[in-house]
DNA sequence: CCTTACATTTACGTTTACGTCAACGTCAAT
DNA sequence: ATTGACGTTGACGTAAACGTAAATGTAAGG
């Protein structure tokens, strides 16, 4: 809430279960850009942000370059045309392949289903002492 | 359609996309089994169904060895009620997993719905010459 | 017979995203 | 004064997923 709050590097690390040697790489990459104090590292409200948007793009399968585009995209202050039009075909493209994952997820989730359908069939069928089954433990 | 039709190569890595060299790869982890005509592959419909479960399971961000767990898991007539009891607790997992996914993809689209919308709106405003506007071309 | 196209194996190279020391600074508590 | 607890900067290591080149085979077409 407070808009000056600030984090120290574990901090972050234990918000978001990451280790500190990420969120270092995620700097160097150009990611996260913490101010200092003195030698060390520390993080505003707008590096959360960006950490968040980070792994949230890692879960998706983003690379960080792919991730660091996307949001000096979004920071970018585009006001020409053909800025404006190449900035709406990336965005477009980035939409198609969320819908393509969208899609996959739905098919896998599926098919989850239908294993855990078959699993919970036979765990019935093996609780119930054999009926027309050989019991698996008959000698 | 046909049960017993088979591929070279070639034509799955077309079909799908993906280089021969990735086909072979696949195989040297085990999530392709091709049969022999002397030397060279030849993948079954099986073989091609699997390809396709990986290449959905990569665009997720799955791994190989996760992917390769996974269709084990599928192909396994595991009977034992602990065996299925861990089946359906990895189930479980991956469901929870695609449930985050599809939960940032939500978030992501809705991200890329407000950038679209301010573009076409600085585009129609940059249509029109200027009213309330400077204008950027006046000197 | 020769070339072209596609296949194979072997093997080393590459990129990404960190992990894992090592060596050091610093501040607070004992 | 020393001991942790936490921070820092190198620097090297590593697993994954192929790319890429080299050397070779082989079947079809001109």
């Amino acid at each position: 809430m407070n808009a000056s709050r600030t984090y120290t590097i574990a901090e972050l690390a234990d918000e978001f279960d990451v280790t500190p040697r990420a969120i270092r790489f995620y700097e160097d990459t150009g990611l996260l850009e913490p101010q200092r104090a003195g030698r060390n590292r520390v993080y505003s409200q707008r590096d959360r942000t960006r950490l968040k948007l980070t792994l949230r793009g890692r879960r998706l399968g983003l690379s960080l370059s792919e991730i660091l585009q996307l949001v000096r995209m979004y920071d970018s202050q585009a006001d020409t045309a053909p800025q404006l039009q190449a900035f709406l075909q990336v965005l477009q493209n980035h939409r198609e392949q969320l819908e393509q994952q969208q899609d996959d997820i739905r098919v896998m989730l599926a098919e989850i289903g239908q294993h855990e359908q078959r699993c919970r069939h036979l765990l019935a069928a093996a609780a119930k002492p054999a009926k027309t089954l050989k019991s698996a433990t008959a000698r």
